[in-house]
DNA sequence: ACATTAAGTGATT
DNA sequence: AATCACTTAATGT
């Protein structure tokens, strides 16, 4: 088990637990991990690769949440293990992954047995809150451009690489918008020498 | 060469 | 920012 990047916040003795306790997986790009209604019984730990979190909205249309990453975990997971409660979102694995299942009831025990678990879940909320909030305030003021850009440099960072093969009509949907509307910021950012646009893919240049 | 799909653009609300 | 209607460009068969 490849725990190195829970080395520096993890106390030793809570480090073997996981060890003992946690179930390894591994998982390819594009399985699901939690669908709508399933019941959470495990809360999962990033070793690498990336999970993208989405919600359904009324109309049945996908909205992007956010991504956990290697060193992280999913505050939604916390919420509905703590709770009993069933997913209200979606997770699919947005590359290959090597995650660590924890099973819910040894988390509950964690919470009071090792200072370092509950910092890390208070850690993972208020990171999570956080980028809430600012999500909250790039829609409410209609900066759409904001989270286009926020959007580019996630891909970015979730692929290692600076191109990105994406078409204008994936990214609007996962923006909730208008292909045209998305053509149009691309072309923007294009001519701000913050990128280059071709089919089906997109090069970004540093200073985006 | 033709059809299909992605991307660009002006006008309108 | 969204929608429409249309054009242009790239790609597959």
């Amino acid at each position: 088990m490849n725990l190195i990047h829970y080395k520096n916040i993890f106390e030793p003795e809570l480090l073997k637990e996981i060890e003992q306790q946690g179930i390894e997986k591994h998982l390819n790009a594009g399985d699901t991990i939690i669908d709508y209604g399933d019941l959470i019984r495990h809360i999962p730990l990033v070793l690498s690769g990336s999970i993208k979190v989405s919600r359904m909205n009324d109309e049945g249309q996908e909205l992007f949440l956010y991504y956990v990453h290697p060193n992280e975990s999913c505050a939604m997971s916390f919420s509905c293990c703590l709770m009993q409660r069933k997913s209200e979102i979606k997770a699919v694995a947005e590359e290959d992954l090597e995650l660590i299942m924890i099973p819910n009831k040894v988390m509950d025990e964690w919470m009071m047995k090792y200072a370092s678990w509950k910092s890390f879940v208070m850690l993972t909320f208020q990171a999570r809150f956080d980028e809430l909030l600012k999500a909250i305030d790039s829609i409410a003021f209609q900066k759409l451009d904001e989270r286009l850009a926020h959007l580019l440099k996630e891909k970015k960072k979730l692929t290692g690489s600076s191109v990105i093969n994406i078409t204008h009509q994936q990214i609007a949907e996962e923006l909730a918008t208008s292909r045209v509307v998305i053509s149009r910021l691309l072309k923007q950012l294009e001519n701000q020498n913050k990128l280059l646009l071709y089919r089906n893919e997109i090069k970004l240049l540093k200073d985006l």
